[in-house]
DNA sequence: GTCTATAATACGATAGAC
DNA sequence: GTCTATCGTATTATAGAC
């Protein structure tokens, strides 16, 4: 049911899901979230008792909309060629994002795996999910074994492109990689 | 000339330099610093006016240790091929440590890229000397055009391998990756 | 349930004694 | 130059009125 109370809930959530990616988790303050989200200043401690329990809500939805997403990238395409191809196509679609703030996840894991080792835990989560969606395709293109090592190479792939894209402000340096991504992908595809 | 003076502000530097990387920038507090480099409290603005510069010194202090280990590589290595594998081993060599803390520029750059654009342009300077040698390496194996372009593409590969090994504490992965690397690097000498 | 006022603490930074 | 004491601010968090 969505009630104001569950109405309120979901606006602070995404506030603070916005600002944990635009300014990191630590840099973020309670007064931020709450303007952002237009919601008084105490109010947010009747939905969270502590800024950890934020976060936990914000990986949460995360994780919803990933699940919801993957699910409709294995409705919309057969072949997993196309389902990986469509994965890479987000790192161009969000092309300015990236230069600006970093890979949603992988930004805020390098933030938290310093010395937040619980926090860290969370934010693994996000990775978990694309990684098994990943491993998935690759047993279906016949890499049974291999799977789970190429699941991880195509995400560090992804990493990798997308730090250095947003050191040197190079679009261009993220659409080439993305490309040689996808080459990569077809030449597993021919060789399965 | 080692005075007493310099050697106090060469253990905040270094204090401040290791907190950075274990702790984060943002999450360490003045109070770290003094603490683990043992110098009283406020004595700490007799040196530095910020935190800001005390950022400043630590990224002046890292690229001169950079430099002065590169231009040992050079005198040591002679065949271009040896200096980028000699690159690549300082990644298997710190295991430990990036799977803690991830890599040393790359963590302090994805924290700092968020919203402190002046300090991520301080921190872009240790991805610069990095991306310069290993240019010129590519050079001498003959890619003129495309030196840039593969130093990057090295660099991105090195971030990619170390996120992924700290997100699953996969000390292999990383193995395998610097492996590949290699792997990559022996084959463009071949074609060059 | 919603919100204001405010506590309690940690932070970066300063003033000024020695 | 070295250090102590402390300021002003921002932070997370609470108490309690409505």
């Amino acid at each position: 049911m969505a009630t104001k109370s569950e109405l309120t809930r979901q606006r602070i959530v995404s506030a603070a899901n916005q600002l944990f990616y635009r300014k990191g988790f630590n840099r973020t303050s309670f007064s931020d979230v709450v303007q952002e989200a237009k919601v008084p200043r105490g109010n947010i401690y009747y939905y969270f008792k502590s800024k950890d329990e934020i976060l936990r809500a914000v990986v949460k939805q995360r994780l919803d909309v990933t699940a919801g997403m993957l699910a409709e990238w294995d409705r919309s395409f057969k072949n997993p060629v196309d389902r990986l191809e469509r994965f890479v196509r987000i790192m161009y679609d969000s092309t300015p994002a990236l230069l600006r703030s970093g890979c949603p996840m992988g930004s805020l894991l390098t933030e938290l795996a310093k010395d937040q080792p619980n926090l860290k835990t969370e934010v693994k989560a996000l990775f978990d999910i694309f990684q098994q969606w990943l491993q998935q395709q690759f047993r279906e293109l016949g890499y049974t074994d291999e799977a789970y090592e190429l699941s991880q190479q195509l995400l560090a792939r992804g990493q990798g492109l997308i730090i250095v894209a947003q050191v040197y402000q190079d679009p261009g340096f993220l659409e080439r990689g993305t490309k040689e991504i996808n080459r990569w992908i077809e030449e597993l595809a021919r060789y399965a």
